[in-house]
DNA sequence: ACCAACTATATTGTGCACAATATATTAGAA
DNA sequence: TTCTAATATATTGTGCACAATATAGTTGGT
């Protein structure tokens, strides 16, 4: 004998915590299979931008995958240490550094090409509505890209 | 004169990639709006569920946000400390932790009441994308939670 | 050549998010 | 009743993610 719940306060009715649970259930899904690769997740999608394309230098990185130098700078260092990249002073800019591939980081490759199919396997979700939940995710992130800067 | 990229391992055609952005950039808007209240994402979610039923265990909690006590414990700590909840042993039961409001708690719901409006405001996005995205991604959710856990 | 504004990365401190593990409590079976 | 398994929360250690700030390097106007 309740109303529906127009309560703009109630869980259900928000878009964000449903984004929110997704996110963190893609990486736990995630995360058994990157680590056999020695990757966690936001280190994985580095390594598709350099896989795609090299070298890179932080602020590259920082815009293609929306993240700034606080997150980059100690992410890229464990990646360095881990042996899959390099961090070089760019020669012609001392500002920027430059993120290149070792050999190990190449070779890598091979064995991430497995992970995309892993990941759908188990998953009860139809292409089609796979690709529309793109295109919508898409068009939430441009315009939340387009957004001008929250003023305090 | 490149063929349209077909490559699994392409940023563009991850589905998790988007989620991902997006619920970073969704985090980073409410920052400053929770700040205001004293809260982070997370811990309005925790608001969200006690301001609809209240008391609730670690457990009961966690089901819904679908957070471990590894997540919870620290930050339910925290709001404890900043007097927005209270946390009990259940008598009854007492490997439960029973998580209320305080009156400071309960007071702040009014403040949060414009938290959705003010969210929207500058999105440019009309309502019927977001619902349908909304729908999508809660069936992405459904199915993530209906996999049976990875095995290593 | 100078220097103020800008740019690129790094640092600091806080708060998640998780796997793995530990501890305490309850419930059930023998 | 007495173990044994299951349950509920807490702890430990690692790695993001961010705001705020710091530092070093570059650029353009004069």
């Amino acid at each position: 004998m309740t109303l529906p719940d127009l309560d703009p306060l109630d869980l259900d009715r928000q878009v964000c915590f449903p984004l929110y649970a997704a996110s963190n259930l893609l990486n736990r899904l995630y995360r058994p299979i990157l680590a056999d690769l020695g990757l966690t997740y936001p280190q994985y999608l580095v390594m598709l931008v350099l896989w795609k394309h090299t070298p890179q230098t932080v602020g590259s990185l920082g815009d293609m995958l929306h993240l700034d130098s606080g997150t980059l700078t100690p992410l890229l260092k464990r990646m360095e240490r881990a042996g899959l990249i390099s961090r070089t002073r760019d020669a012609t800019d001392e500002r920027r550094v430059l993120i290149d591939m070792t050999p190990k980081g190449r070779d890598l490759k091979s064995a991430a090409a497995r992970v995309p199919e892993m990941l759908g396997a188990g998953l009860d979700i139809d292409a089609e509505s796979i690709i529309e939940l793109r295109g919508r995710v898409r068009a939430l992130v441009a315009a939340l890209k387009g957004l001008p800067v929250a003023r305090s």
